[in-house]
DNA sequence: ATTAGTAAACGTATTTTTTACGTAAAGTTT
DNA sequence: AAACTTTACGTAAAAAATACGTTTACTAAT
């Protein structure tokens, strides 16, 4: 198996989480004794890809393997070649011991990822070692996955302002506050209420159900849909997205 | 030196030259003759990098070797990783002959590069294989090297809508027709010169000078320069640039 | 010197979009 | 039925985008 494996290429994947109040980022913990001591090491989700593997397949099997969810949103948006990421030499060291290959210069493509936490709906099994932090707790990681995690960060701010992603993080049928909440804790800015629904309602690919929210003590909430298809369909036309 | 390529990894870059007219592609003829057969291949600019080099300097480098020229602007848009992309046989075949090198897997990163063709003023001189291509004559290519010319194509008409690229293809005083006229080129539609002028004079970072055409039959163009300083300032205001 | 030709440069009225607010409506809890 | 909470609708003012018409500054030809 570990023959198999290309030491010259790597993918890192940056999981974006969101939990209806913050965003996080999933990160992987690893304990690793070496001369009797232990240490603990912090890092990003990602490997060395396989030798006939596509890289956006490695970065799909890894996600299944953390989280146990298929089909997740996966974008790549980054290169990182630096000949002297893989410093310091203590970190090289350990890459070495666990995947038993004479590796010199490690080239990763970065992909990141959205996954809505605490959908009582999905199937979200984290594997013991994968640890959620808040995007602005982020600790010390290993090699250059600090500033993985920023240049995906900035990129998904970018991205979020052209590209329908917020669906990625809301069930079938949400309601419009969910919808400028989400707009509001990934930009970092809030959004004016009244303003906010009028765009909405201007997008047809946004469709209101004849449903409501149940079992709060006020005005329940009218659930909305997003409607994929005609989103395409109408696709040369926006340049961006809301907001 | 041969020894010293990295045969997993290479850099290809699709550089876009503007003539006053049009927009172009520089490609490289490859003649290479095998069992008594002469073929003629074309490609893009690129090769694989060095043991050590980075990513930046590989693209650099070749873009120096082809037109001479340095300090251009270049920029990495994506990543094409495809374990059968280096099909048809007959290609590959080409290329482990050229390099001596036994290739398996190449997974090349894309840089897309900004040329003013015709200024007098700047040092072009072009490698004799060296072609400029139309950018809707380009001919067939090895490899998916047709594909990396569309993605390029796409990125630079999507960032010319966000980033201040178009200065890359001006003199450093230049008219608003120019200005407006590359706009046309690259985006594919015509704009009102009127409301067009009315934009550009709304940014305080295109500086109106005291400086006029010459030489021309008719009212001659007031002259205009960029100030980067002054757009870095006010960076985090733009989301879009001009159009 | 006047006129013709050419492209630059300025202006204005109309429509559309954005922004900033105020207020009513529909539920539950007491 | 009164208090409370959040949804939902509306309107006026400012800013931006659009669609045009007209004037200006120069050279070249007569």
């Amino acid at each position: 198996m570990v023959i198999q494996l290309n030491p010259h290429i790597s993918v890192d994947i940056v999981v974006f989480g969101f939990d209806d109040n913050q965003l996080k980022v999933l990160l992987i913990n690893d304990h690793y004794t070496k001369n009797g001591k232990q240490k603990h090491l912090i890092k990003l989700p990602g490997n060395l890809i396989m030798r006939k593997e596509p890289l956006a397949r490695s970065a799909e099997r890894i996600l299944t393997e953390l989280t146990g969810l298929r089909n997740i949103y996966l974008n790549q948006f980054g290169v990182f070649d630096d000949p002297a990421r893989l410093h310091p030499p203590e970190s090289l060291e350990w890459l070495q011991d666990t995947t038993s290959l004479p590796i010199d210069r490690v080239v990763t493509i970065s992909y990141y990822s959205l996954i809505k936490i605490n959908s009582g709906s999905n199937n979200l099994s984290l594997s013991p070692e994968a640890e959620w932090f808040p995007i602005n707790e982020v600790p010390e990681l290993i090699f250059d996955h600090n500033q993985i995690v920023e240049a995906g960060l900035d990129i998904l701010r970018k991205e979020f302002l052209t590209e329908p992603l917020c669906f990625e993080l809301l069930p079938e049928k949400f309601m419009l506050n969910q919808l400028q909440k989400i707009y509001e804790i990934i930009l970092g800015f809030e959004l004016d209420n009244r303003n906010f629904r009028k765009r909405i309602n201007r997008l047809e690919y946004i469709i209101p159900l004849n449903e409501r929210q149940t079992g709060v003590a006020h005005k329940p909430a009218r659930l909305y849909k997003f409607d994929k298809q005609k989103y395409n369909d109408l696709e040369k036309q926006h340049t961006g997205f809301v907001v």
